[in-house]
DNA sequence: GTGGTCTAGACCACG
DNA sequence: GTGGTCTAGACCACC
């Protein structure tokens, strides 16, 4: 998941904005943490140096990360950005299962996921 | 549902090719139902005539509805639609749910979704 | 194929000409064997009576069939039609087998075909 | 068969679609390729852009290029895609012979074809 | 009346 | 520059 997938439908700005978004969400990469640099970045990737800026700024304006001009990219706290997502998820989520339903989804099935994913024990 | 919603970023296409693709998956319309005529439906919800013919070759390729030239658009079987379609969905969810797991989404906040939607009974 | 299928992509009355065609060229109908009537066809196959119309002035174009104001349509001499046809149907499947080699159809695959179809001995 | 036959009772686009297939298929164009943009393919053929855009959309659909927005259209890569080709071309055959059968086509006639097309060798 | 195809010309997002 | 979407308006075959 370290390249871009140029057949991925996605734009490329977004398919870098969710590939370090999971990196942020999911603590691989912490706090203060530097962020390669647009240049570094584009001649590894080989990527126009302008759509990795592009998916640089809507990570600032998201508040994932922060930058300090002259010395790069820096991950941000994460406090609420984490809750956040995770309550858009679980909306999102709820509306699916029930369009799900509609098509005749059972409820055993996503128990099943949920036992695979999490393993069968409380959690 | 019935009109087509600007403000969503998705084609409008797409979004006939998904009002439809509902209908006929949940049973709300039949097959060799009528679907209601390319120019009808343009003028109903003011949107040019080609933009429901593109929706309309969409939904016949993928096997939901059968043309018949000088006759009309009718609902086709649905056999293995649906069956290809929950599978597709099951697929779906259980690499979003993997990922949510990820950033701490918990086991417990799904049940609850699902009790929410199926009814805390079996099914 | 008694009947015609409206989803066959073809128009309805290619198909009637192509049901009587093969009737014919088969010697499942013989010259001057009375053809039903386009009322009466009409009726059977709920098609409208001018589709009908139109298929049996094709056939009656290509010399299929003749036509006796007042008393119906017939099976006409089938002489040099039959002669026609298979030569049609050779050089449209020369044409088509070239191609099919181009991408990778070997003549084993073809001769399989014809022991399936002609049995395996001499003919 | 590099420019458009107006006389061919098929739609352009599928002319166009058809043009691709084969080149795809037979190896003339190789996973990868840059296929000539919209634009230029339109110019040079004197065919509105629309068409081309539809023909390519189908391409796409049934998996021989991919698009990536903003740079072209690629050829994909044809694993299966060939070898559901091949298959689909023997079922319609034999289908085919089984019928040229019935209004007299022999075997050697269709055995010299094959001789004629692949050589009297084996193969 | 129906669906299907095509042209012309516009606008957008992306790189 | 690229592909993608949409509108407007025309013409065709079919029923």
């Amino acid at each position: 998941m370290a390249f871009v997938d140029y057949r991925d439908p996605r734009p490329v700005y977004e398919q870098i904005v969710d590939y370090y978004e999971k990196l942020i969400l999911t603590g691989a990469m912490q706090p203060d943490d530097r962020i390669p640099s647009v240049r570094q970045t584009a001649a590894e990737w080989s990527i126009n140096p302008n759509t990795i800026q592009k998916a640089f700024s809507i990570l600032e304006e998201r508040g994932y990360i922060y930058a300090v001009p002259g010395r790069g990219n820096f991950v941000a706290e994460t406090g609420d950005l984490l809750k956040q997502r995770i309550e858009r998820f679980l909306e999102d989520e709820e509306k699916n299962i029930r369009e799900a339903k509609a098509f005749g989804v059972k409820k055993s099935q996503m128990e099943d996921i949920l036992n695979r994913v999490f393993g069968s024990d409380e959690a």
